[in-house]
DNA sequence: CGTCAGATTGATCTGTGTCAAACCCAGTGG
DNA sequence: CCACTGGGTTTGACACAGATCAATCTGACG
């Protein structure tokens, strides 16, 4: 009982999604919502898989979750990292399309889970659920495209500080600069694109050099000014 | 006056983007090429910049460009080919943001100019545009989330292999299987997201292995089936 | 013809990937 | 309480894809 006490309701995770949005009026906002569910995950679950098919799309309340593809040899590339707030699962059902991406859950989370013909509704009826779509997707666009010189132009260690850095951006630091998510190295290497030994080097390097902290998962960063130099 | 005569008038736009969007009223096409105006571009003609603003964004009525980012050393990334009836610079209008990539001509080009504020009007009043907006810029999404994969796992023959077949499908081939975009090297190179001469011994490679053939800027596909096992 | 951008080839260097081994540490169960 | 286990991490040795630099070649075009 206890869990199904400390759950949000429905309402809370509107209010998320306001968060984002301000301008969303509240019957639009209920025609999105519609049927919607609210679920905890624990740490590391799937909550769906490429190439398949999803009936609805999922608003991440609170926690971390990594959206990645599967390359051919099984390895995984992050695509992005979803925080509190982030919907995921949309492209899918806008585009009526298998999805291209799978989501795991890397911290305990608490998802509110969209039905997709909620989402094609308020899309159809509502203007302001519409424009908040297209610059949910635009702005990822914009992500995207920056990623795709770095990864493209960038060494590994230029990848690996922006990421960092964009680690701490999304999902805060504790008062001594450690990152408050903490993800495995191969998850981070999955992320950087690059193989886990080369990233765990990497990271060496970066502690000899006095720019960051490592012992275990816990990642400090001390010359946050460095990181940003060596980002670019 | 020839060339004057020769400009498709602003009808024949909206028809080209209709192709693609067909169930778009046209009370909702008055209001998005509202002001639209329409102009020749010769080859290698930058369109627009990367951060900076625009006041409005295009459609391709024909020919072809690449859209691209360009690096701390000037290299370009280019992130996609734009072809007949493609819509570009919207992200930045949408997102009230500064452009992330820049566009340029790869052959001579006729392209519609559509003001801004008749875009975000469109998105505004009608939902028809603003649920085309929103597929083109979750199909956009879907490919670049593709592409980041495939530019962090795939080796750069895989890579030159799937875009000599991206354009192919996108631009079409000769009866002979020529390319019927010619590319300077460079510009494959920095597609694929390689060195110039890197591209150039790959693609010599793939001549030795006789599955494509080269003289110049007109290359051949001769084994598009072993094209396709490559690329994966 | 001369010129110049683009294409090609060669030689060399290096950043990363790969494979293998060892290590650390938290949790489990005897 | 301690050996045992196994996932995650680290280090080393090595191989190789791809970058870089330099030189030459080609072909289109004025």
């Amino acid at each position: 009982m206890k869990e199904a006490v400390s759950l949000p309701d429905i309402f809370q995770c509107t209010g998320k999604f306001k968060q984002r949005f301000k301008h969303l009026p509240d019957d639009e906002l209920d025609i999105l919502f519609e049927g919607a569910t609210v679920k905890e995950y624990g740490k590391g679950e799937l909550i769906y898989m490429e190439n398949t098919r999803v009936k609805g799309c999922f608003l991440l309340y609170s926690g971390a979750v990594k959206i990645f593809q599967t390359g051919s040899e099984g390895k995984e590339q992050i695509i992005r990292l979803g925080k509190e707030g982030d919907i995921f699962g949309f492209r899918s059902i806008i585009r009526e399309e298998p999805t291209c991406t799978s989501v795991k859950t890397l911290t305990d989370c608490i998802l509110c889970r969209i039905p997709g013909r909620s989402l094609l509704q308020a899309i159809a009826l509502g203007s302001a659920i519409a424009r908040a779509m297209i610059q949910i997707a635009c702005q990822e666009l914009g992500e995207a495209n920056r990623y795709i010189k770095d990864i493209a132009q960038k060494s590994v260690k230029a990848r690996l500080a922006e990421i960092l850095l964009q680690i701490a951006a999304d999902f805060g630091l504790e008062e001594d600069g450690t990152l408050t998510l903490s993800m495995t190295r191969e998850d981070i290497g999955n992320f950087v694109g690059t193989a886990t030994e080369t990233l765990i080097r990497l990271l060496s390097d970066l502690k000899n050099e006095r720019i960051i902290e490592a012992k275990g998962r816990r990642i400090r960063l001390l010359n946050i000014e460095k990181l940003r130099t060596l980002s670019e």
